[in-house]
DNA sequence: GGAAAGATGTGACATTTCTCACAAAATAGT
DNA sequence: ACTATTTTGTGAGAAATGTCACATCTTTCC
């Protein structure tokens, strides 16, 4: 089997120095799969022995809650998915699900263990990465809680223009009650946002395209809301 | 200065071997303070150089969100505090505040990462708290979010009771708005909550000594709601 | 190509919680 | 010991969302 990992993001994205016989190691011992929209990657409750890098596409981080399913947050590649779950815990405390075509590598845990302990420039990134999604985690909390519907709809349609499809334009990959349950509010609330939205004319929507007319209305919004 | 490290909790709470060296180290390098309740240990904003570990006492997490104060979490010692603020970001992206008396080491961010460097047992242990606590985030997350208020009220009471204070029997650390500001309620609803618990005789209340008579029943809430 | 499943649009109404207003109690500071 | 400040207790009405009930649309899959 060629080595993939040469040429793949994981290695570079992570900026960090490896040996060539690290590339192999991982070379060696990872599987690269492609996910359809919907599959999921990882399914809270299972047993698991992988780290996974998503190389390409985009994932949905969501945990059954008391009484629904909650979004935790949308990434897009290139990332590590299942970090805290993999260490943390060796059931998934999580899943993670494709929303749109993706393509990850599963990487054995103790290979990523060795990787960790021979290399402290890794260590060192793997460890900043979850500092930096410790933190966020906390302020999109705060802010979900306190917002109201508008506002926390607004960060949604610029979290998608602005971080995760950099473009005013997008296809929307979530579903409406998908939104609902990553903002905490039911389906025909956020159903009703959106129309308000397109009446007021701060975004267009023909079918799942999303167009956004006036971003600076909908950053005012959201932090108003 | 004698090295306090030697028989300090932190050391010892890690459960990993250190070197004596290292422990030279860790020792000279840190200075022991105390706080009283109400003083703040961290503070949001301000530049940071320390990794800090709490030895005695308990302290709150909170960050400023978009109208108000959120309380992310409460932690009693031994614990670290700051990790992911003092790594993720020079700038502290929360405050810590002692709700208790409290003692605390400053640990020099630089000694930390020698340590994390060349301690691979302390650094895996770092990494391992770090998962742990963001999948906690997740979870207390979407749990606060879905439930209401009897349901977070319980959370609460039964988090004091059973994790940081481990009795049926204990002095309430935070005002009734600090316990608004933890579960995204009103200083008035948590207000009218506490009375019906105490009406329904799941607890007692003598000024801030709290008293778990139904605990059972204090669980049934918190699950349904 | 047609049935079944899923996603979206929309009304009416019930609920929960917030907000404002004020009073009483407790705590801290001098 | 006596203010000043913070915390707690309580009512009444407002506001935001949730819930339920249907009527379309769309997509998926035999």
């Amino acid at each position: 089997m060629k080595n993939e990992c040469i040429d793949c993001d994981c290695v570079l994205r992570s900026s960090v120095q490896m040996k060539d016989c690290q590339l192999e190691l991982l070379g060696g011992s990872h599987a690269v799969v492609k996910f359809k929209r919907g599959d999921t990657i990882i399914r809270q409750g299972v047993f698991s022995t992988n780290v996974i890098f998503l190389r390409k596409g985009m994932a949905k981080v969501h945990l059954s809650g008391p009484s629904r399913e909650q979004i935790v947050k949308l990434v897009k590649a290139p990332t590590y998915l299942g970090l805290p779950t993999t260490f943390g815990d060796k059931i998934n405390q999580y899943s993670v699900t494709a929303v749109t075509e993706s393509e990850v590598c599963f990487i054995d845990i103790e290979v990523f263990k060795k990787l960790l302990a021979e290399n402290n420039d890794f260590s060192a990134f793997i460890l900043m990465e979850l500092c930096k999604s410790e933190l966020e985690a906390y302020r999109r909390c705060a802010s979900r809680t306190q917002k109201q519907l508008r506002g926390n709809l607004a960060d949604v349609l610029l979290e998608f223009s602005e971080h995760l499809f950099e473009s005013d334009r997008f296809l929307l990959p979530l579903s409406q009650s998908d939104i609902g349950n990553w903002v905490d509010a039911g389906r025909e609330s956020i159903n009703r946002a959106l129309s308000e939205f397109i009446a007021d004319g701060i975004i267009r929507m023909e079918g799942k395209q999303v167009t956004i007319l006036d971003k600076k209305l909908l950053q005012l919004i959201s932090q108003n809301g």
